[in-house]
DNA sequence: GTGCCTACTTCCCGTTGGAGAGTTTCTCTC
DNA sequence: GAGAGAAACTCTCCAACGGGAAGTAGGCAC
C-alpha cells in the first residue's frame, strides 16, 4: 500500500468505495463528515472565521472554539474533536501550563477536507437569501 | 432585491450571514445541508450514482431513490426531500397514472449546491483508507 | 370484493444531542 | 492554609430525533 503514489492510491479507492452503499465504509465516513458540528469546527480551525475574510489555518484552544462555534455543547465539541483526531483530520496536543492548555490544528488529511467544507458554508451565507425567498414562496402557496 | 445581479447579492449576504452564529439564519440552512441523508439525496439526483462514472442530473423517482440510498427509511427520505422543496433545491412532481408517479429533480439552486456535495462524496470515497489507517494506528497506540 | 401497486403517514421505541452541574489540578489571594 | 478561580473536560438527566414496521389512500385488475 505504502509503495502506491496517493493519486493511484486514491483512484483506486473511488473505484472500491460507494457511498451509497449502507455496508460501505466510505458511507460510515460520509455520515460523519455530514455534520453541522464537523463542518464548522473544521472551518473554524480552516481560519475561515477571520472577521476580515478567510485567514490562514491555525491551531486553536478548545475554550477558543467553544465561544467561535456558538450554541455547541461542551460534550458534542469533545467528542467531535475526538472522533477527529482518530480519524487523523486533526491533532490535540496538551501544553502542561497551568492551568493545561490543550490546542487543536487541521492535518495535511484535515486541510484537504476543510477545502470543501469551507465550500459548503460559503455557499449556505451565499445563498441563504434566495432560500428564504423559496420558503415565504412556498408557505404562502400551501396555505 | 430583484434589480441587483446574482453577483452582488451573494456579495452582499457574504457580508452579512455568518454562520458561526447561533441565531443567523445561514447556521440553520448549514445544519440541514450536513446531513447525510441529504448529501446522498443531491448526489443521486445529480447523477452521480451512475455505474460508469457521473453522469447528468436527471429527475428520478421516490422508489428508485429509496432504492439507491441503501438504508434510508422511507420516513426519513419523506423528510429530507421535503424540506428540500420547500427551500427550493429540488421540484416534485406527481404525474396522475396508476399507481402515482411522484419525481424529484433538482433545481438550478440545488445543482448549485450538488457541486460542493458531491466533493464531500468523492473526499469520503477517496480518502477512506487514510482514514482507516490513521484508526488503526490511534487505536494501537491508545491500548 | 380481494389484492396489489406507489408513495406516503403513523406509532413505538432506542439512540443521540443539549443543559447544566460536578471534577481535577494547580496557582493566586487573603 | 482555606477558598476562589481557571481550563478542559465528564457525568447525569431529559427531550428530541431517527429507524422499523405496520397502516393508509386511490385506482385498476381479476
Amino acid at each position: 500500500m505504502t509503495t502506491m503514489k496517493a493519486a493511484q492510491r486514491q483512484a483506486q479507492a473511488k473505484e472500491e468505495y460507494n457511498a451509497f452503499l449502507a455496508v460501505c465504509p466510505s458511507r460510515q465516513l460520509l455520515d460523519r463528515i455530514s455534520d453541522k458540528w464537523v463542518v464548522l469546527i473544521l472551518c473554524a480551525l480552516g481560519g475561515d472565521a477571520a472577521p476580515q475574510g478567510p485567514g490562514a489555518p491555525r491551531a486553536m484552544r478548545y475554550s477558543e472554539l467553544s465561544r467561535l462555534l456558538a450554541g455547541v455543547s461542551q460534550k458534542m465539541l469533545t467528542q467531535s474533536l475526538r472522533s477527529l483526531e482518530r480519524d487523523g483530520l486533526l491533532t490535540r496536543t496538551v501544553t502542561p501550563t497551568v492551568p493545561v492548555t490543550v490546542t487543536y490544528e487541521l492535518t495535511d488529511l484535515g486541510l484537504s477536507l476543510h477545502r470543501t467544507t469551507r465550500e459548503i458554508r460559503y455557499w449556505a451565507q451565499a445563498h441563504m437569501g434566495e432560500v428564504l425567498a423559496h420558503r415565504d414562496d412556498y408557505d404562502t402557496s400551501a396555505s
